[in-house]
DNA sequence: GGATAAGTGGGAAAAAGTGGTAAATTCTTC
DNA sequence: GAAGAATTTACCACTTTTTCCCACTTATCC
């Protein structure tokens, strides 16, 4: 399970190094994708095909529907890990997720996201604020 | 599968270079085809095979399906990728596809399209300005 | 505090993408 | 049917980008 905060860089030849704690579990091949919230998604290839796989069971017949597959699949790379765990962001991932050179990696349950530092760190902050609403939710869950 | 997006350019000689990471998948011999939305379609000699069997099974009773299938079947042409993966685009298909010198190479599941780039630039914003519509397609479809 | 691993940065080699020239083929016209 | 023109094809060359490898710094672990 991939969990747990990492700030680390995007240098000038879009490299990103992975979380150390995060090498096994990937693997050397990852998927790289659009995520919510202007986030960029890091997938395991197996939980890609997961994805692609729901991804083609709509319609092609509606115009939303062929839309919004062009903009996942384009939004997709497939990318090699090297060997000393970093992977290339391709420059429409980097826009998409508003990355600079200080981004943060976190883990969340089966697949990770890459973020602008400071857009998580605001998310954060949000999501922080709200904590006794977080308290409700985890309680309405049975977590608590 | 093919993922991505690429920013390529058709010369004066109406040649594309096919993205690198295209090319394995592709072979020596594709298809082009008009495409859905005023885009041209890249397929692999085998997936437009199944296009065309599937094709060939609609009912030729209904006129609706035979000009259909005269519009996909006159609009496809099998192209040889050149020694370094170039191909040649016919005019009838840059016009259609409204292409002019930058055009954008788009990885879409199992078939590629090609876009006049600015086509595919607005395109991809409006599906970007629909952030809700986002989520709520990624939830019904269960990725989320 | 030393040793090991993780993360970052840079340079050289290789590949990708683009543009152009020359040869070959086709088409026209006489 | 032949000569010339025009188009197409194959090949070559250049530029930019990407990839691979090595080195350095920082952090972590024992």
């Amino acid at each position: 399970m991939l969990i747990g905060e990492f700030a680390h860089s995007l240098d000038d030849k879009n490299r990103l190094s992975l979380p150390a704690k995060f090498r096994q579990e990937m693997g050397k091949k990852i998927v790289l994708a659009r995520g919510l919230d202007h986030s960029v998604t890091i997938f395991t290839v197996k939980e890609w095909g997961k994805i692609a796989d729901k991804l083609s069971e709509s319609s092609m017949l509606q115009a939303d529907n062929r839309n919004f597959n062009r903009f996942m699949f384009s939004g997709a790379v497939e990318v090699e890990v090297d060997s000393i765990g970093r992977v290339l962001v391709p420059d429409f991932l980097k826009k998409w997720g508003n990355l600079g050179t200080k981004v943060a990696i976190i883990g969340v349950q089966n697949r990770a996201e890459i973020w602008n530092e400071n857009d998580w760190r605001e998310r954060k902050a949000e999501v922080e604020k709200q904590a006794d609403t977080l308290a409700e939710k985890l309680g309405q869950m049975g977590i608590l």
